[in-house]
DNA sequence: ATCTGTCGTGCCACATTGTGGAACGCTGTG
DNA sequence: CACAGCGTTCCACAATGTGGCACGACAGAT
């Protein structure tokens, strides 16, 4: 249903580069305006998209989407739990902070966000995915499934992402094992060259995991003896938010 | 493009129904199971929808969703600021509690609910829009518009939903000014009958209205008398959830 | 005033695209 | 063992979306 993806491909084009015009949008996709014209009015019409308040040739993203909500996120008690610890955790280490929600079994989604003020900081959008075998927050959350998920996440290979990509699984088997036992997880340039970071899990009361966060930092700032300490401060945070979460 | 907007009337519809199998919603819909199907692949290929943990032939929405925000509410700090004081206020006055966001200047939607536990109780699904002139968040919002964005609105007329909406224009001017004074709005029947609320809005760093917050109640369970002290409850979590947003 | 470039919008013949009835394979049940 | 109900697949048909083109509005330069 190509009408159908370019669609959802413009509403998420226009989640970015709102407030946005259709001449925008058309050399952005390099489409004929008038197809993206027709987009935006039928993604108006079903009240996913609005006219920007100031210019009405902008358009915005709508209210209605805050309905669609995954139902882990229903009442989104995860954002509201996350967000004061994030913050402080953001202060007390100053670096990015990142809470990534679990999708599926499929991939990590960035969801909320702590700069820190650093003129050199890692970068990473909300709604970027990454994989599980590859990121911090990933094996965070990998490391807590039950053991049939993780074979049938296994199972989908482990694509390589650059030299420091863990590719074997043996090695990576070990290395969940290890994240178990320090309650952190540990990427050092495994999914983006030059980008690290330690997570840990966000568990749901049976213990399924939901979500992770991290603290990301540049390879130059990633100091090895001060890992553990850091390990724990991060794994501390998200037991905090495990805890406000469920009460 | 039918294809389109049935395919966002489903993605609501899971949102709504999730976990939720393909007959479910064919029946919902009453269409084809094959058209469903299809629209559900649609989805998930474009990583809106997956399949539900437990049940591989349930559908959930996806977190990719969670990228697709309006801008005022980037970062998602309102979600986050208003659980808390939401959740008191419901646990205060014992009703149901919704949280509304302007949408454009079109309407209000329902983003957030924390329900009471009486038996009988007000119901708004979350993401059902309401009209600003005859709800109690929409006067809440429309009093502390800029006077020429208020113009707008009322130049689109003044639809009644019955006996108790005020049509009449100069009778909604000077109750606009009187939530001014009172810093909430009340309404009493005039949108759905037997449903009153009591609404104050909640405020960016300039002033511009961005949301607003309602105790609602079955009309038997208003109660004039306590009106002045119910509105100074609702204005003071209105408040706390400004501060909190803006740090 | 006039020209020119750029914008958002409206039109319409064409064929690509989505449609939905029918049939399939599977699972649990009476 | 037949049956009912499920999710899934297929395919001929025509309804549907496509995108080149042209229009009117606007802004800046001549």
């Amino acid at each position: 249903m190509k009408s159908v993806t370019r669609s959802l491909r413009v509403l998420e084009a226009v989640a970015q580069l709102q407030p946005v015009t259709v001449g925008e949008l058309a050399k952005h996709f390099d489409l004929p305006k008038s197809t993206v014209q027709r987009t935006l009015v039928t993604l108006h019409e079903a009240g996913w998209l609005r006219a920007s308040r100031g210019d009405t040739t902008r358009w915005e993203i709508g209210a209605r989407v805050l309905a669609v909500r995954p139902a882990a996120l229903q009442g989104s008690t995860l954002f509201a739990a996350a967000r004061e610890p994030m913050m402080r955790l953001r202060d007390a280490v100053n670096e990015t902070i990142h809470l990534s929600v679990l999708d599926g079994l499929q991939s990590m989604v960035v969801v909320d966000r702590a700069d820190c003020d650093r003129a050199v900081r890692t970068f990473h959008q909300i709604g970027d995915t990454s994989p599980l075998h590859a990121t911090a927050v990933g094996k965070a959350v990998l490391a807590h499934l039950r053991a049939h998920e993780v074979d049938e996440v296994l199972a989908r290979g482990l694509p390589s992402y650059g030299e420091a990509t863990v590719t074997d699984l043996d090695t990576l088997r070990a290395e969940l094992e290890q994240v178990r036992r320090d309650g952190y997880a540990v990427n050092r340039n495994q999914y983006r060259t030059d980008v690290c970071a330690i997570a840990a899990p966000i568990l749901e009361r049976d213990g399924t995991p939901l979500a992770a966060v991290a603290v990301s930092m540049p390879d130059s700032r990633f100091d090895e003896d001060r890992l553990p300490e850091l390990g724990r401060t991060v794994a501390e945070t998200a037991a905090e938010i495990t805890g406000r979460r469920l009460g």
